[in-house]
DNA sequence: GTCCAGGGAATCA
DNA sequence: TGATTCCATGGA
């Protein structure tokens, strides 16, 4: 493994904080310099933006460890650099002015194609939780049990495997500030590596409401928790619509104006979201996501 | 001290 | 199906 870089040259839809700060992802961080190292895989990598261009496309510059000599292919993947984001916001924004907004908010946001198994306990750990505490707990997870790799002098630690797990005991996971989702990533663990759910069957099943399903049997994986694994992970599935707190809110203050917020079932927005959205929900419901987010960020 | 966080599971109607 | 309640933890 040894030092590589790569120039990306006039690249649309691509802004660091969009990325890596729109909550779909827990393994990046920022830079002094304003630049994110971040994991994924065995890949340990430094990205930052080295010319803002006219037409408002970036060149960016990775740069870090890659596990493999195809780190090329790693990033576009990754990064989901095949996919077409400019026409996917259009399609957004005709839809009506608070897509439009949200889209233009959120400009650069690629939603990545994050590890599977990854994806399904980083999930589990997000529940009833919030974004820092559940980036701390990932990256204690992945001190004690995961790989070390050395980057630029500091030390980086690989995700764990499921096999990597196998004998933590629940007292472990509770001394690392689990709480009450020790037990479920637990259970999880086991059923994976016991084939209880398959992921590279997973992987090959495009029926959705199949690999939903099967989301749902894991232990700590309710609707709101599938639909994130099937959003953010490499399953890639934009028609899903994942829904949280914030979702519930911003689709209240924007469609249904419900007086009671916490009234509002999920059900009902599912549905709105379906009819409005279609097989784009998914990327919808990151914009708006992110775009109420920041809103409260800043005020 | 109280409230809240990218909810899920158990329980009960 | 739908509504309540409990579940650890840490920061605001």
């Amino acid at each position: 493994m040894k030092l590589k870089q790569y120039t990306l040259k006039n690249q649309d839809s691509f802004e660091l904080k969009d990325i890596f700060d729109c909550g779909q992802c827990f393994r990046w961080n920022k830079e002094p310099n304003g630049s994110y190292t971040g994991i994924w895989k065995r890949n340990v990598v430094n990205v930052s933006i080295i010319n803002k261009n006219q037409d408002s496309t970036n060149d960016i510059l990775f740069k870090g460890i890659f596990e493999t000599e195809n780190y090329e292919q790693e990033i576009k993947k990754y990064f989901d650099l095949e996919r077409n984001y400019t026409k996917i916001k259009k399609q957004l924004s005709d839809i009506d002015e608070n897509l439009q907004k949200s889209t233009k908010y959120g400009k650069g946001i690629r939603i990545l194609n994050q590890d599977l198994w990854e994806t399904i306990i980083s999930f589990i750990i997000s529940a009833n939780n919030n974004i820092p505490r559940i980036k701390g707990i990932i990256e204690r997870l992945s001190k004690a049990y995961g790989d070390k790799i050395i980057f630029e002098g500091k030390e980086y630690y690989t995700f764990p495997t499921p096999n990597q797990l196998k004998n933590v005991t629940v007292e472990e996971y509770r001394k690392l500030g689990l709480g009450f989702r020790d037990i479920r990533l637990y259970e999880t663990t086991k059923m994976i590596l016991e084939k209880q759910v398959d992921l590279d069957e997973l992987k090959n099943n495009q029926n959705t409401l199949e690999v939903r399903n099967k989301l749902l049997t894991l232990s700590g994986v309710g609707p709101k928790v599938a639909d994130c694994i099937l959003l953010f992970s490499e399953l890639k599935r934009f028609e899903v619509f994942p829904i949280d707190v914030w979702v519930r809110r911003v689709m209240n203050e924007l469609y249904i104006k419900e007086e009671n917020e916490e009234k509002v079932s999920k059900k009902k927005i599912e549905k709105l979201a379906k009819d409005k959205f279609g097989p784009l929900a998914g990327l919808a419901q990151q914009y708006l996501f992110y775009w109420r987010r920041e809103k409260d960020n800043i005020a």
